[in-house]
RNA sequence: GCGCCCGUAGCUCAGUGGAUAGAGCGCUUGCCUCCGGAGCAAGAGGUCGCAGGUUCGAAUCCUGCCGGGCGCGCCA
């Protein structure tokens, strides 16, 4: 249990003694960190959650639970106050930070990390750009978001997958191998077709490309694609479990594609009409029924998301997360009916709406676009901004809200850009601890986790705000999963640098006087770093041990 | 027209039931004998789009309106 958890408990427990039995909860009380300083280091709202039960005023019942928190929480609890409509403000003593310290050191990696009440099984697909075309910049977005999900997930404790879903069949790759041949004939390419550069480089790869049949070339070039693309990826740091090829729902017989339908057919949710088959989606909450095979025999493309869905199904992923962009939320509707045709549960599938990203420089907002072949593929972005500040820029926002990324900012290598900022914390640190020597912060590290660092002198409020930010981690970390909001820790990861940097301000670590003050000290940088450390992990973002000594540019 | 999302400081955005609403950037004014000045501090700056409602308490929940984005094909 870690040390809020613990304070928790115990006023859970208090109101519960007060409530007696019978009466209703009215909510679990709050126990959080009040916003001013003087309203002490935690504070609860559990007596007005009680008053209507109780039959008293909050502020007397407040009092009460205090009486009962002195009881039960010992000299851990330095005073209280009742204050405004009833809120109880709890105030803790030194010793209590020693032991959250000592907590925290304890747990050492794993601080944090395992909170999911109900583990579960989760695919999380994202990017599944078409591999028709390089990586946009853009797509930086959807990587570093559907990322830092996936890693966040698993570190708060679930079983984590991640797919990126390859659309390798259909309409779109054959334009691209027409695209191909017309270049390596030298022509223009065809009506819809694709004009970037890249397909003059495909067709010179290609041998014999002038001669080819499109659809042979269109495989090899989405061959190429998919080479680049996941190598794109994986230099930004992103990796999958698995690229799920749309065509493999093609594959057999019957195909997954088919066994998708028949079960449809089965549960009687299709139907012919003109000529083709619909799938009744509006059954399920759709605006309009939706075609899965065109009158003329030709899926579409709703036949292979609908396979796909149910081979997350067949292969036990009790939740999927589909990272989408914000031109595909049309397809929420639809995929949840298909998903509750199939006879899953629509909860359990999850979209995730990426808004759009703009580029800011010079003032000036561009939004990077793949129409006619003029845009900023990711690797151009990751040449200028370097994969760290990328990504940490591309978390900064909840995804659904649209994002400018500031390219000055961005670029610059001072504290004025965040994810410096918190990378400097972090080698200040690692320097730090590297003038200390090993065996100075181990022995301080022993002390403070077996709580026998003798130290007598106050808590500098600095120590204590730092402690009290590193205690909120895993919280944070909860609530970063719970609501698929990795941003939370880029902030988190902000904020934990800011309260680092003050408290190095205000106490002087290395040759600290008083008796074990310099152990206290050091133990809680290191269990700072390590969270930084942690936190910018989870981000993907790294945390250097020492920045370049000198900036140019 | 219908659906989804958004509207909070000059700008970009956190904050989804708690007290006097926050951060970064920008702006103003300061700080280098001192563990990394690639740093630090202070200050100015907000009718939380508008109007009702629920609540002891609303930026947060409900309703309506206004403004913006996106989506509404047997396209991919």
């Amino acid at each position: 249990m870690t040390p809020l958890q613990h304070l928790r408990a115990a006023v859970e427990d208090a109101s519960a003694a007060l409530r007696g039995d019978g009466a209703a909860a009215g909510g679990a009380p709050t126990v959080e960190r009040p916003r001013r300083d003087g309203f002490g280091d935690y504070s609860t709202n559990a007596a007005m959650l009680l008053a209507p039960a109780v039959g008293r005023p909050p502020r007397e019942i407040a009092e009460r639970l205090g009486d009962a928190l002195r009881e039960s929480l010992g000299g851990a609890l330095e005073r209280y106050e009742v204050a405004g409509p009833g809120f109880l403000n709890l105030f803790l003593a030194d010793g209590w930070f020693a032991d959250a310290l000592a907590h925290v050191l304890a747990a050492g990696d794993a601080f944090g990390s395992g909170g999911a009440s109900a583990p579960e099984r989760i695919l999380v697909e994202f990017v599944s750009a078409n591999p028709t075309g390089p990586v946009v910049a853009a797509s930086g977005r959807h990587a570093a978001y559907g990322d830092a999900l996936a890693r966040i997930l698993g570190f708060h404790g679930h079983e984590v997958a991640r797919e990126y879903y390859l659309n390798d069949a259909g309409s779109q790759v054959r334009k691209l191998g027409e695209s191909v041949r017309a270049r390596a004939r030298g022509e223009e390419v065809p009506e819809g077709g694709y004009e970037g550069d890249y397909v003059i480089e495909l067709a010179r790869e290609i041998p014999d490309a002038a001669d080819g049949d499109p659809d042979e070339l269109a495989s090899i070039a989405v061959g190429l694609m998919y080479e680049r693309i996941k190598a794109t990826l994986e230099r930004y740091g992103v990796t999958y479990d698995r690229f799920f090829s749309e065509r493999s729902l093609y594959d057999g017989e019957p195909s997954p594609v088919q066994r998708a339908q028949a079960q449809l057919d089965r549960l009687g949710h299709t139907y012919r009409h003109d000529g083709a088959l619909w799938l009744r989606t509006t059954t399920f909450g759709d605006d309009k029924d939706r075609v899965l095979e065109r009158s003329n025999g030709e899926p579409t493309y709703f036949a292979s998301d609908v396979a796909y869905l149910e081979s997350k199904r067949d292969r036990g992923f009790t939740r999927q997360l589909n990272v989408f962009g914000a031109d595909h939320h049309g397809y929420v509707a639809r995929l949840k009916a298909a998903m509750e045709a199939l006879g899953g549960d629509p909860e359990t599938l999850e979209i995730l709406i990426m808004r759009l990203v703009h580029f800011v420089e010079g003032g000036e907002r561009e939004k990077m676009s793949k129409r006619r072949g003029v845009f900023t593929t990711l690797d151009e972005l990751i040449d200028e901004l370097g994969v760290d500040a990328t990504r940490f820029f591309m978390l900064q926002r909840s995804h659904d809200t649209s994002l400018d990324l500031d390219l000055d900012l961005a670029r610059k290598q001072s504290s004025e850009n965040p994810v410096y900022y918190v990378q400097y914390a972090h080698a200040r640190i690692a320097s730090m601890l590297e003038r200390a020597g090993e065996q100075v912060v181990a022995d301080a590290l022993a002390a403070a986790e077996a709580g026998t660092t003798g130290r007598r002198e106050p808590l500098d409020p600095a120590e204590r705000t730092l402690t009290k930010k590193l205690l909120a981690f895993p919280a944070e970390v909860g609530e970063a999963a719970d609501k698929r909001a990795p941003h939370r820790l880029t902030a988190y990861a902000l904020e934990l640098a800011q309260d680092f940097t003050a408290f190095y301000r205000d106490c002087r670590v290395l040759g600290a006087e008083g008796e074990g003050v310099e152990a206290h000290r050091i133990a809680l940088s290191v269990a700072t770093k390590r969270t930084i450390a942690r936190a910018l992990g989870l981000l993907g973002v790294s945390a250097p041990d020492e920045m370049a000594r000198e900036h140019d540019a």
